[in-house]
DNA sequence: GCGTAACCGGACTCTGTCGTCCGTTTTTCG
DNA sequence: CGAAAAACGGACGACAGAGTCCGGTTACGC
């Protein structure tokens, strides 16, 4: 690894942007210009430039990161008994990272076919198995995919920015999970 | 109104300038640009901008159009005598269109407080109607405004754009509308 | 037909953003 | 310490889109 060392000054500065990008993103959405995220890092915007060759590449660097926060959230959640239960909760975790950061969806659907796409492969998959269970169990609809529950949830959240009423997206989540839950 | 007469020529630039712009954000949303719009309608783009003094106001224009489009929708739907049928018939409709016109719910925020707000206000009011009364018949949850139906069925909808399965959107609108059925 | 007012569209400006270049500064290591 | 390698950032180029101007053209009333 020592090939692909930064010098110290170097990974301070890369640390620096990836936080700058990553509020950047949370506040405003991925539309923030790069000038202004190498403003908030204190550094020139070519340095961005220098660590990701395009301003999508830093995209991919921050929002495979939260797919990476993600994957903890279904890991953990797969280890909870009740199968409805354990899908709900995921559902309700993941909202509340993505009501927290309003680039994440639309960064996660942006760069779909690019550098995060294993990551997003693996999430997916372990979506998968947690939805499939909740399928047995009964608790779930069984028209769904990974996909479809990532989607919903994240444009119903999306939808509620806006808002004056900050909790707004809760409800928005609630109308999905009941709206995905088994017809009996 | 003569005084507001358009020569002849105008008027029939002005009808093909809103004709391409709405085939254009209807295919690819509001993102076009106006010189693109200009080329389909067969017109400089000054021409296009001496009619409507902004982008801003041209998507309007279009939008509203279409926000009368609904009106005639939902009035449609309060004569239907079945309160709950009445509400899901008409988010059925609205459904169709958004999912035929990329560009509509991307319009319909966008211009949130601009020329087409007595429109929507309109529009919200006529929803608003067929909600209470779905209500009232035990159809629909009453924690739910005419602004979360048009958000939750738009967002649901506009997250089935890119996908492969044209009529994945129904499948979505389907979860929506389970989820805002009153539990029992 | 003809004059005038309305209209047209190509060329232009302005702004904002991505991405590159290169002379200068900083770290690192012998 | 001193030189080489790495990194820095201001200046620059390129491009795209919104909105403006003006010289030429077209419709319309008389």
């Amino acid at each position: 690894m020592s090939t692909t060392q930064l010098r110290a000054d170097a990974q301070r500065n890369l640390e620096r942007v990836l936080d700058a990008a990553a509020e950047l993103f949370a506040e405003r959405g991925c539309d923030v210009s790069v000038d202004e995220i190498a403003r908030r890092a204190g550094v020139g915007h070519a340095t961005v430039f220098r660590r990701f060759p395009t301003k999508d590449a830093l995209i991919s660097a921050v929002v495979s990161k939260q797919i990476r926060e993600l994957i903890g959230f279904v890991e953990t959640a797969l280890a909870e008994e009740d199968a409805g239960e354990a899908f709900r909760s995921f559902v309700w975790h993941a909202g509340e990272m993505h009501a927290r950061d309003r680039g994440l969806h639309e960064g996660y659907t942006r760069c779909a076919m690019r550098d995060v796409a294993e990551a997003k492969a693996e999430l997916n998959a372990l979506i998968d198995r947690l939805i499939e269970r909740a399928q047995e169990a009964g608790a779930l609809r069984r028209d769904v995919s990974a996909d479809d529950v990532s989607t919903l949830v994240g444009t119903a959240i999306r939808g509620a920015y806006g808002a004056s009423d900050a909790e707004l997206w809760r409800r928005y989540v609630g109308v999905v999970l009941d709206g995905l839950a088994a017809r009996g």
